[in-house]
DNA sequence: CATCAAACATGATAGTCGTCATGTATGCAA
DNA sequence: TTGCATACATGACGACTATCATGTTTGATG
């Protein structure tokens, strides 16, 4: 087995195997099976999927996978890590504007954020499966980290109490809510949470 | 490959074998595989526990399994129905003031909580996965449901705004922070979860 | 053009898991 | 006490999966 090893500081997963003479191909081959691989776990769950089942996705065999990963720890940890920049990345063009915070909110507690997990929050699709996956605990820690961040200096908050406490009841709020509306099999009750919480984050606005 | 129908009126799960004779040390067996289930589906996720580990857990071999359910996804629907009674149960003891409630989000949000998922909250412990195993997301949704109602009318809530749209929000900010404490291999950003979204349900008392 | 490491496909291996088959033991019914 | 359905243990089967082995192709380098 390999032991996959997250550096907090450097945000770098360590691993073993190394892609030597990474020509332009075989990067943009190794991205594909990184975002494959994201869209298939945050539909199915880690366990659920096969890594057969990812390189097909991308248009491979299972062969060349550990030409491009050591294990599917790994490949769990560095799609994780992936997903999570590019995530980030499209927060930052989000206005800073109270209407920019009640519309990010609401399309994060959205129908089609519910009904598209494959495209949507990795903490929402993953966290508890994260929990007992060391592996991937630090890469979520990062982008959990990030989140709070981003939440709590891209948007105006109420100040009488701190923005980043605010930032994080918003954000539990929000996974918590997601969670509970895509597990019901209920739609009307699904709607009804997805609306009733989203009601009592955007009050203010 | 054996279909589980859960009919949300009786709130009955109906399979084909069904136990007759069910003598006195037969169904306490049954309830035993139930309780071992639920606890260490909690533990590991549905995909995380075979049947024989649960059947060893309960001081049995894999053989006589399908003498009491007729294949897994059962069990996970039957031991989810079982575990949300038991849980409402306890429910009622809790008293119906203002400090009843902060006890109770107060221990929802508490440190031996997250630690200790193989006897707590079933939505935190397993919801993503629910929403993908069809077997089980009747009874989830039952479970949420009851949950609802008990935190709608057990508590009191401001009049301002409906309970049952706080009730949701508080529940959904609860297993939102529950969840992503137990994802997070940083402690005190952990920690910092727990305090901050309990703070913030809890201000008012 | 020749070379060589890499990425590729096919196939094999070992382990796990859900489920079933078979035989034995046990406790209620007559 | 006898008979029979049920619960039990052991063992087997087939499917799936992560990983590795082997041979082939390919594309950059000299």
């Amino acid at each position: 087995m390999t032991t996959i090893m997250f550096d907090v500081n450097t945000r770098e997963i360590k691993v073993e195997i190394v892609m030597r003479y990474p020509a332009a191909e075989t990067a943009e081959k190794h991205e594909r099976i990184l975002d494959q691989a994201a869209k298939l776990f945050r539909e199915r769950g880690f366990s659920g999927v096969s890594v057969s089942e990812i390189m097909k996705a991308t248009g491979l065999t299972h062969g060349p996978f550990y030409n491009h990963f050591p294990s599917k720890e790994a490949l769990m940890a560095e799609s994780m890590q992936h997903t999570s920049q590019k995530a980030m990345g499209k927060f930052s063009m989000v206005e800073n504007t109270a209407n920019g915070k009640a519309d990010f909110i609401g399309s994060y507690l959205s129908a089609t954020h519910r009904d598209t997990p494959g495209d949507g929050c990795l903490i929402a699709a993953l966290a508890p499966e994260i929990s007992r996956e060391p592996a991937v605990r630090g890469p979520l820690t990062c982008h959990l980290a990030d989140f709070i961040d981003k939440m709590t200096s891209q948007f105006p908050w109420p100040e009488d109490k701190p923005a980043r406490q605010q930032a994080i009841q918003a954000i539990a709020a929000m996974v918590g809510g997601l969670v509970m509306a895509r597990a019901v099999s209920d739609e009307a009750l699904s709607d009804e949470i997805l609306h009733d919480v989203l009601a009592g984050l955007t009050e203010g606005s």
